[in-house]
DNA sequence: CACAGTATGTGCAAGTTGTCAATAGTCAAA
DNA sequence: TTTGACTATTGACAACTTGCACATACTGTG
């Protein structure tokens, strides 16, 4: 009974994994709505995500003091939003992220560096 | 109840999501028992991962057709050893996903870059 | 024989992610 | 004034992934 993998559900499987950082990252800007963090995410790849993995990806940062929330006094169109606002955590928690981040690129670079190297040597073939 | 992501239960949260191409690439260079596999994993960053874990994978990437495998011949000390051996469709999804692993690194240097922007202009301070 | 080390595999609990659908407000056309 | 379209957010559940504990089995040593 093999994983499927390959089939990879959904629209994506590695935007999920750059999420958070990224909604901390604009949350950096500045306090934002939900939906508008939603729209800005196509900036950093994250396109297309289903809504309801952002605003899940929101009240869990919330639960653990990343970020904090409020409703919006102002009228739109639409049913009242919420903002959030980075909090001092959040904001260790996205250089905590980005530290991340850098091992995870240079994780990938041996990855890859060693693929071409090993790609010119052997001309292609695998033994 | 917040999931509690900042845990990082057992050793890894991030290895596992490199571990296949980087056994994918470890095959590349000639056929290998699961073990020897295991150990090689520690040069690409991927060291202490769960026994388990490597040998499943190894299991589901032979149910796609990657790799295939049968039991060495030669005597050893402990019980027979299963080789591995890149299959000409695990070359292919090598190259596949040293792609992804390239999407991966662009993304994340898109996010470092507009960082480190960021906190260049606002001097760290969030807003 | 008991035990340590090598080598592989199974099963399940716990956690994560995707999808669907519900809710709820505004606006504009028919 | 009902219908539909768009803005916003949330909840519940199924499907999937991962870690851990343990099972198995073979070899060599005291």
């Amino acid at each position: 009974m093999p994983r499927r993998r390959w089939r990879w559900r959904g629209c994506s499987r590695r935007a999920v994994r750059f999420l958070e950082p990224t909604l901390l990252l604009l949350l950096h800007h500045g306090p934002a709505h939900g939906y508008t963090l939603l729209e800005r995410l196509g900036e950093f790849g994250l396109g297309g995500l289903n809504p309801s993995v952002v605003y899940r990806a929101l009240r869990d940062m919330e639960g653990r003091g990343w970020v904090t929330s409020f409703w919006d006094d102002e009228q739109t169109q639409g049913p009242p939003r919420r903002v959030y606002r980075l909090t001092a955590l959040g904001n260790e928690a996205l250089a905590l992220w980005t530290q991340d981040l850098e091992e995870t690129r240079r994780l990938i670079d041996r990855l890859l560096s060693a693929y071409h190297r090993h790609m010119e040597e052997g001309e292609g073939e695998h033994h």
